[in-house]
DNA sequence: CGCGACCTTGAGTAGGCTCAATGCCGGTGG
DNA sequence: CCACCGGCATTGAGCCTACTCAAGGTCGCG
């Protein structure tokens, strides 16, 4: 588990890395690119179900999401989980581990996955020397943030249906950012309702008459591996609330 | 709100810094407290209520907390309200209005304040000339999305009681560590039992009945600027978590 | 064919919600 | 000085959302 020896040798050089060329990604100057392929230590392939980080260890790495997808969490010791977030392609992983001394939340990566991995000092050489690129982890972190701002306002004050509804039009943007999406409308991500459960704060008997109640009205069609927007329009209306148009981003 | 001519003119300088002494603030270089003294344009003081931000607005300022306190919360179109996290002295606050165009949250007084004031465009200074400095707000970025993610759990998967328990601590250990605790265990905060209710995703009913446990139980005092942790142990069990420790941290 | 992972469904319960009233200040204006 | 009002805490009653426990059902895989 996050084991250098695992690093696949086949690196895509960052110049040429297929995710830089989507328009959610700021270009960057050729001066930043070689920054960061230096920075870049190698490739990490990692199973579906292995986790990236553990709660209360120390991590030497960071990482970014060159493919797959993962999920942050935390639990309490009697078991309960409460998921934070997700990770797509693109996102910058670990930034928590490099900057405190040890882990407050674990990784579990919901699918096979290829990490760029980059040195946890590696990260102080980027903030003496690229100014932009500093300032782009932080907007990183800050963009979490909201995120995060976002699942806290659905959990602790929307309905369970309204919660639903939200997630599957979050999950949809974020995939669709990165040009995941299948067919319109189709979003393939490997969670179970198990995941959703508790991503929302809900029970598992509970978000499944949840779910069934947007698949009877014909909202979405679930699938284990993926599930479709039918009916966008009133998922949005039950989340409640605009879907924040997707921002430039940097990709480090 | 936020108006520049409101700024007060008896500047305390940044050496002479009253926080600044606290154990909890890293040591800052001369240089740096060079920097953030030319950076800091002028000290801003609100009553009690004010809005500090207003969600959809934009900002063209960062502050940080010298005294007083205040909230920052998101709410639904029908008026359901979310806070998502209190700002204590030495808070460095309004970071996603320089870093994204557009607040997606708001910030409440709580009580009169006094903050310092920098200009969004100070910040990309800071950037270009200051590593450590950049290191410091994505440091701080990183810690208040640690808060978040225990916030979340706590609303997610904890019972009122415990979630109850947990904030009560959370904001007695970040009262202690600016050095505001009134007598021992006297946690000076002026919160209702609505704000509690909005923090915890709990109605105020509610949020009142537990509250009377906790009190009728003697494990904690509550008056209404303030309540008192009789029984920490008791509190520590409920939340069922330890209290991460205090870490150093920087001042801006 | 058995097993494990996931989804479904039923039944009963309870934690937390809403509505509604009351009590208790402290401030304000007549 | 008192009456009134607003903000906050408290309490009762009834309800409902969401939870737990418990069984299946389906599908893919070894």
């Amino acid at each position: 588990m996050a084991d250098p020896k695992d690093a696949a040798r086949r690196q895509v050089p960052c110049e040429r890395c297929p995710l830089r060329e989507k328009k959610v990604f700021r270009p960057f100057t050729a001066d930043e690119l070689a920054f960061v392929k230096n920075f870049k230590t190698g490739e990490l392939t990692v199973e579906a179900g292995s986790m990236l980080f553990l709660e209360g260890a120390s991590s030497a790495h960071l990482y970014t999401v060159l493919s797959g997808s993962a999920f942050r969490y935390k639990s309490l010791p009697d078991g309960r989980r409460q998921i934070l977030n997700y990770c797509f392609p693109g996102d910058f992983i670990g930034l928590q581990g490099s900057v405190m001394e040890e882990m407050q939340h674990s990784i579990e990566a919901l699918s096979d996955m290829v990490l760029c991995v980059f040195q946890r000092e590696g990260l102080w050489r980027l903030f003496e020397t690229h100014a932009g690129l500093s300032f782009d982890v932080t907007w990183l972190a800050a963009r979490s943030e909201q995120i995060l701002d976002q699942q806290l306002l659905s959990v602790g004050r929307r309905s369970a249906i309204e919660r639903c509804a939200h997630l599957l039009l979050h999950l949809a943007q974020r995939v669709d950012e990165v040009g995941l999406m299948g067919a319109p409308n189709k979003v393939q991500v490997p969670i179970t309702q198990q995941h959703i459960a508790d991503t929302l704060g809900l029970s598992l008997v509970h978000t499944n008459r949840t779910m069934a109640r947007l698949i009877r009205d014909r909202v979405i069609r679930w699938k284990e591996q993926e599930y479709e927007i039918l009916n966008r329009k009133r998922l949005t209306e039950l989340a409640g609330e605009e879907a924040s148009c997707p921002v430039v981003r940097p990709l480090i």
